[in-house]
DNA sequence: CTGAAAGCGCTAACAC
DNA sequence: GTGTTAGCGCTTTCAG
């Protein structure tokens, strides 16, 4: 069925290799040859087999990108980034989605679905500072999203703790001093929530305003859903607040929708700031303030690492640590009241 | 560098073809062949190269699919569905991003990555009735989103006509007459927004309303941003209006945002209903009424569509065309006044 | 500048 | 039940 190169370089009246050489640009064809077996391709309507090519040249020319769940605005934000930086260097991605269950993660990192890729790009949400050892993998792996210590391979991520702070003192800076938090994850130290949450801690710290643990609503999900059950709870428990970092922009929607719902007004009774910068939250009402960790710079900084560490798979640079810039984007949630 | 079978055969004593028959589950093996077969596995670490493998029997275990832009929220969720889909079928997924550009729509169909797969879902924005000879490709291939009648592939689509009428009578029976358009496409009659417009005249139709050209609103990008857009531009006009039916949810978004902007209330002045019931059309204030066209059942539907083609190529059943069923979903952006 | 031939790791006839 | 062997379609030394 498939058209080989055997056919064509018959039609050509080259040999095989020839042919070949058409293909993968070899400088040194005669021109009247080249063109001979051009036409024969187009004749043929030969298409390259990728899968023999790979399983010759140890190349897929497709890398993986793991993230916990597509349907969250700020990993299909990623996820799209990643592809259109992919694409620009020729490359296909490959999607897994792990539901940020631990478990799967751990499987992902042993699957031999991964035989089919070059490496892997993975955002983990449930892996923890034991699964170290996990991430030695016999392939090129760069870590996103989060920042996990002196592990073996190379991250990218954005600078939590400073935004987190940065996004506070935003708050405070604004007259805010009662400033609750939505979507910790209480003892968690290495995962975003928990980055985020020292970011906090700093900037009240620094400014003399006491951790009230009575502000602090959890919440394992970071989706609006969540957001809003968390910010009914908070409201629920009767203590005061005029302001709410939520860990994520998608908590902060859902946690904006229960202020409305429970006659708050935002930004006057409470100022709003989430985190991510997804592409909605400028168009909600209010619009949300928020904390842009630099995406798209993540997104190609990741492909391009992955990139180098492919082409030089035994070189000897140690571990990276790639921090994005970060900016604060003041939006009406957070005007001054 | 790699363990390969010979590997695995030599230290267990045993031929290559025996290691093989273990890991393809042949049965008559003898257990203790086994058992010794599977000790050199996991001793060595075997994990069979995927690539060779799917050299050898045709088969590659990934799909490919390719969607207009992960960034927007439908396309998100389609994504994310159909990877679930396609996982609980032992599948992984390759997503591409086209851009809605028609060129790169037709570059897509015919490119030799999508040798790496086994068939390709494709959701085609800018693909018109005069490329259904592009869709004539060599591999299984099912479409969805759109309807293009009498193409050569399977479709799995919304019924965009039957759903947007039904929205369009959710309008009129709340009592509106002066019923908006936003993302129109002028000109348009087999996509999705040519559907949806013809599904907005009939139901104007069947009740006795005119069609008033003065409250359409083209737009060809379907974001929030443009949304927005439309709408100012609509209220520019200065014609009068009771209702807005957007046709996506992102859309829909943006018109809200607009409305509210120029001081109109929703629902009070305007009652907004969308498309496609995205995740966060029940978390916005006020929250937006819309058509759930069945997405979940698109998904699964066109991933069993595939594997069936991918398991029967030379199958003699014709082109399917298969329907998901809609509801309307009621929330407050069309609560009666 | 072009051809012949080996082999990437695996599966599937076909022997034994 | 298990071993031998021939390729899947391509790239790549190595000759010529």
């Amino acid at each position: 069925m498939a058209v080989t190169l055997h056919d064509v370089a018959r039609l050509a009246g080259v040999s095989i290799k020839t042919v070949s050489n058409v293909i993968n640009d070899y400088p040194h064809i005669r021109p009247a040859t080249r063109e001979k077996v051009e036409l024969a391709i187009t004749e043929l309507g030969y298409t390259p087999n990728l899968t023999a090519r790979s399983l010759r040249s140890g190349r897929t020319g497709a890398i993986a990108l793991a993230v916990p769940d597509l349907a969250l605005a700020y990993f299909a934000e990623l996820a799209a980034a990643v592809i259109a930086a992919a694409e620009a260097s020729g490359l296909v991605v490959l999607v897994e989605q792990t539901g940020a269950d631990p478990e799967r993660e751990r499987e992902l990192l042993r699957s031999p679905r991964l035989k089919m890729t070059d490496g892997l790009i993975f955002s983990p949400l449930g892996l923890g500072q034991e699964d170290i050892a996990a991430l030695e993998v016999p392939y090129p792996l760069v870590l996103l999203g989060e920042r996990m210590f002196d592990g073996p391979s190379d991250h990218v991520t954005m600078q939590n703790v400073e935004a987190a702070r940065a996004a506070t003192e935003h708050l405070i800076a604004a007259g805010r001093r009662r400033i609750a938090v939505i979507g910790s994850h209480e003892g968690e130290v290495i995962g975003s929530a928990g980055l985020r949450l020292r970011g906090y801690r700093e900037a009240l710290e620094a400014h003399g305003i006491a951790y009230d643990e009575s502000i602090i609503g959890p919440s394992m999900a970071w989706h609006r859903e969540s957001g809003a059950r968390a910010m009914r709870e908070l409201l629920a428990r009767g203590v005061g607040f005029d302001a709410v970092f939520a860990l994520n922009d998608t908590l902060a929607l859902g946690a904006m929708r229960a202020l409305l719902e429970a006659g708050r007004r935002v930004p006057d009774d409470v100022a709003v700031i989430g985190f991510d910068n997804i592409d909605e939250a400028q168009y909600t009402v209010p619009s949300l303030s928020t904390v842009d960790p630099g995406r798209a710079w993540i997104a190609e900084t990741a492909v391009a690492t992955l990139l180098e560490r492919i082409a030089h798979p035994q070189s000897d640079v140690p571990p990276r640590l790639l921090l994005a810039d970060f900016s604060v984007v003041a939006r009406e949630s957070t005007h001054a009241a």
